[in-house]
DNA sequence: TTTTTATCATTGGAAATTCTTATCATGCTT
DNA sequence: AAGCATGATAAGAATTTCCAATGATAAAAA
């Protein structure tokens, strides 16, 4: 069986051209030097080097195993560099899955927030709805899901983050007048506006407004928050938004946004992660990560 | 130390996502396979894999790790497949050096056959002077000389392989008359054309013509026997020339040739190599190759 | 609940590999 | 011929790797 350690003996000889100066150069006598070259050409059934007074030489065959031995030995070092440099708390790969109608308000936070704090961090994302996060997070191809609590799924820890509340909104020119704050039952589940199916925040909106059994007059489907406050902005209808998103989805359109009675309806957002991920530290510090960009540039 | 057999047992562990069926694929109780898997983390500093009852998932640190090994593994398969195949008399590479007087004559005849007699050989030609190549056989880029014996070199061996007579060219219209067979202090010194310095065919030329003293009147060196006879055919002068350049030599040039009297003068071509190479088959292989491609098509 | 099952970790001692020291063999140098 | 430098060989010690048996744990079944 070929092995690193005669690779990087032979790699040593060649260097040096000298059984016992290659010896000391990887501290260990000559004798076991010579055995394992011996066992090396050996094993791969042909003469590497050449034994003379005047020191040793490589055979062509020698040559041709020593370029491919330096490419190997290359490689293996890269390997155990970026193995190990990585270690730490939030240091190195991590694969993060949020749903999509917290993406766009967190992650241009969080993001820069993340890389900033634990420099060494590397963030894979994927946004989806929270059936598939939590099916990619069960196979092991996403280390953590932000999504909405509470989630069905076992072998899982869940940490709840902050409450996001609710909030209605409509378009300006709207000729509903609602006297504010609202209250739940004054919404006309006619006119609300949901996204389509598999995102939490449709399943939200719809218990909100104890509109479950109606029929909502746009049944469209919107995909995303973007997509549906546009359709508002346009007096389409009206939609529930989460606080986050407010201050980025409002700049820009024509909407007014109106406030529930308290106690307000809100959804919460939680971190859930693999019990058995061995990752517990990771995901507390990405908690407080979440957290602190979240609220921080709120204020 | 990582250890290639550190990382086959995690490839099979990655495959199989199994303990059990990874020791199993690589012949090995599961206790052992796991005690490497855990070295290796150990020494990596970082978690690789996620044991889990539903199998084994590979962490984000692992994936990558993971395809290093792969291109690692890639390449000391590719490493030992390549080294092993070629074994047995001239399989593999051989690297040649072939003195510039031998080198237009034989190289045609003696490659194709040498092709033919052994389909794995790996041929790779040095044109050079005697003293070149013996400096290169010496310290090893080369394996193998092709020169005029006899050679001043240490720690070698020789064969001798044919002899090589020399004759006399000169223009077809030179206005001297010679008479055939030629003794050799017939010949007018100051019209002896040489090669440069360096080639022993210059010496031996010297030699044969007992003018060593002498300066010869185009003392201009020629580059190659080609351009040699080039400026003889012009009726520049006149020049030794080796049997074996007779054939491809005389055919396009205007040129006559006249042969000296017995015993005619010649010189020996034969094979150097170093007494410590351990490739006494391969030389003799070769020099038979060698006489019978010199010799063969002669007739 | 309790039991069973599946899975990976741990332990203890055997087997194998690898190492070191001492010595040998060889060919060059003096 | 003796000395020197170099790599090979030998013998036993140290280290690594392995196996078989057992433990631990959590999910699944009873």
């Amino acid at each position: 069986m070929l092995t690193l350690r005669q690779m990087r003996y032979f790699e040593a000889l060649a260097n040096t051209r000298h059984f016992g100066r290659a010896a000391a150069m990887v501290h260990v006598s000559q004798p076991a030097l010579s055995t394992q070259i011996m066992e090396m050409e050996d094993h791969l059934g042909a003469q590497l080097v050449e034994r003379n007074r005047a020191g040793v030489l490589l055979t062509a065959k020698g040559e041709a195993v020593l370029s491919r031995i330096r490419v190997i030995l290359g490689a293996v070092d890269e390997l155990e560099e970026t193995a190990r440099r990585r270690s730490g708390v939030l240091a190195g790969p991590i694969r993060i899955g949020i749903i999509p109608t917290v993406a766009p308000y967190l992650v241009p936070k969080l993001i820069p927030h993340l890389r900033q704090t634990y420099p060494e961090i590397e963030i894979e994302l994927k946004e989806a709805v929270t059936a598939r996060l939590l099916a990619e997070l069960s196979d092991g191809r996403l280390d953590t899901v932000i999504a909405a609590l509470p989630v069905e799924a076992e072998n899982v820890e869940t940490k709840a983050l902050f409450a996001d509340r609710f909030f209605m909104a409509m378009a300006k020119n709207d000729s509903d007048v609602l006297t504010s704050p609202l209250s739940e039952n004054q919404v006309d589940a006619d006119r609300l506006l949901l996204l389509e199916e598999g995102h939490c925040l449709r399943d939200q909106a719809l218990a909100v407004c104890s509109a479950a059994g109606k029929r909502s007059l746009v049944n469209f489907g919107a995909t995303s928050m973007a997509t549906l406050l546009q359709m508002v902005s346009h007096d389409m209808g009206m939609t529930l938004i989460p606080e986050m998103a407010i201050s980025s989805e409002t700049a820009r359109n024509n909407l007014k946004i109106v406030p529930f009675a308290d106690p307000a309806p809100a959804r919460e957002i939680g971190l859930i992660w693999r019990k058995s991920s061995g990752r517990a530290e990771d995901m507390q510090a990405l908690a407080a990560a979440i957290v602190a960009s979240a609220a921080g540039p709120r204020r």
